[in-house]
Order: C-alpha cells, then structure tokens, then sequence
DNA sequence: TATTGTTATACTCTATAACTATA
DNA sequence: TATAGTTATAGAGTATAACAATA
C-alpha cells in the first residue's frame, strides 16, 4: 500500500498519503474487502451479510417482530420485507401470528432453516477465524472491535 | 451496545452478541457510521466522500489520466466519468490533452478548484481530529489503521 | 490487438411516501 | 392518532459490455 524505504523509486507512483491515510478511508477499503471474502466463502450457501445476520438473529430470537429484527440490524423495515420475502421463499423463515398484536408478525425459523443457520454459523466461525488470523490474535481482534465501537 | 452485568434484564431485550460481535459487521456498522459523519461535517461543501478523495488525489499529482485516480480510489473508471463530470461541472476540475497519448485526459485542479481543496482539507483536518479523539488518541488511532490494513 | 474515455445498462443497497389493517 | 407490514419509487454505488479514437 504505501512505499517502502529503500526500495527503487517507481516513476508511476502517486502521491496517495494525504487522501489514503485517514480512517474514513482506510474503513471503506478494509469493509469492501472483508465483505468480498465474505460473499466468496457463503457463496456455496448463496447467503449474504444481511441475510447471514437476518438468520442468525433470528434463530437467537425466535418470535420477534419484522421490525425489531429489521431495527436491530439497522435495515429500514420496508427494505427487509424483501429480504425476508427471499428467505421465507427458499423455506428457511416463517411469519407467524404475533400474540396480542394481529398487525405484527412474529418470525421463525422453520425446521430446515435451523439447519441452514447451522452450516451458516459454522462458516462464518471459519471466516471469523480467517479474519482473526489476519489481524494477528483474538488480542488483537478484540482491540479493533473496540476500537470500531467507540467510532460509532 | 451490549448488556451491563448487573442491569436489570429489559423484557424487550434481544440476544444479539452471535450475530454482531464478529468484524466484518462491526467493521460495517462503524463505516457507515463514520461516513454518516462525514456527510453532515462536508454537507456544506456538498462534497462526497469520494469526491472528496479525487480532488485530494488530483491536487496531489497534477496531470495524471483518469484511469489512473479511478484506480487507486478503487474506482472503475466507466463510474469515474460521472463523477469527474460534476467536478468539472462545478469548476474544480478540468481535463486537459495528455502528453504523448491523444487517448487520454491529464486531470488538474482549476484555481478555483485549488483554493476549494485547501478548504475541503480543513474540513477534513477537523473530521480527522474527531475521529481521534473519539478513538482516544493518535496511538489508537495508528493501531485502527494498522489492523485495518491487515484486512486488506 | 490493446487501451482510454465514454455510454448504456443492470443490479444492489438505501431512503421516503403512502397505503391497509390493526392498535 | 399511532404503529406493523407492505408497496412503489427514487437515489446512490457498483458491475459489465460495447463503442470510437488512439496506441
């Protein structure tokens, strides 16, 4: 990324510092890069961030509303209808009658989806590992993850 | 974020930690969080983070092609002509002949374009000095960008 | 043949307004 | 009145294919 003392001038570098060396940026390029790996290792389960989330939400919290769900992972909830339509369509979430509230519908997994939630979980510990290896240590994971916290 | 030991359990309280305490979501919720901030500190600009990094790029190494700022920023150059268009639009940018290749565009700040950075770098300056101290220093700040270039 | 800039196009993600049925 | 889910729609950001001019 940046040059390296010593090494031979290269006359196509560019002057990067001042715009590439602030966090904004350097959070841009290192999100789209762990999101790509992350669309290469589920794309055998054709899962995505938000779906992989949806899923692993709400096999942790069966019964809860569309919209908490949505809340919670900062998707608006006319945007989730669809993401939810497409997990429901391939039969790994339900909607429910919500108790005392007949607008709501409360979300499940079905018996298969549990099952997909799974072989999801487990290769995303695999790529949480990966990430971890990366960055040198679960020490060190846990300083970026909070690090990231207070930037939010 | 996550519960107080010792709280009293909020009934409404979901279970989340499975699904958000791992880096590539945390690594998404503070990049939006972040440029979520930029936008508001540069909505007076009304300059976007993208449009910040090019006039950066550009002020930085006068005469460059197009293709080569595109690159760098991550950019395919197809979507980088729009983006150079509102520049130039605006008059901070203009495209000039390119020394020996008829072919490309030798991109330069105008005059107005280069007093306009030099106030987008203030602004910038000033981002930066919050995203620091919300971090909790330069030495926080340098870790965040070394273990965000080990995700790269 | 390959590359530069460009246009057209499509797909995802995100944001808002408005509707319905309930509360 | 307000809320839950839904629909429609519009705006960004991003991806590919194809073209004209030039290398």
């Amino acid at each position: 990324m940046s040059a390296v003392p010593g090494s031979v001038a290269d006359e196509t570098m560019l002057e990067t510092g001042s715009t590439t060396d602030i966090v904004g940026y350097r959070l841009r390029r290192a999100q789209l890069s762990v999101f790509q790996r992350f669309l290469s290792a589920f794309e055998a389960l054709d899962l995505r961030p938000a779906e992989y989330s949806a899923l692993a939400l709400i096999g942790d919290n069966p019964g809860r509303k569309q919209t908490e769900i949505a809340e919670i992972l900062g998707i608006k909830r006319a945007n989730f209808v669809a993401l939810i339509n497409g997990l429901e369509a391939r039969g790994l979430t339900e909607r429910r009658a919500a108790h005392g509230d007949r607008r709501a519908n409360a979300l499940y997994l079905t018996e298969e989806g549990a099952g997909f939630v799974e072989k999801a979980r487990a290769v995303q510990d695999d790529f949480e590992a990966d990430c971890i290896a990366r960055l040198g240590g679960t020490d060190a994971r846990d300083t970026l993850l909070d690090l990231l916290g207070r930037l939010c």
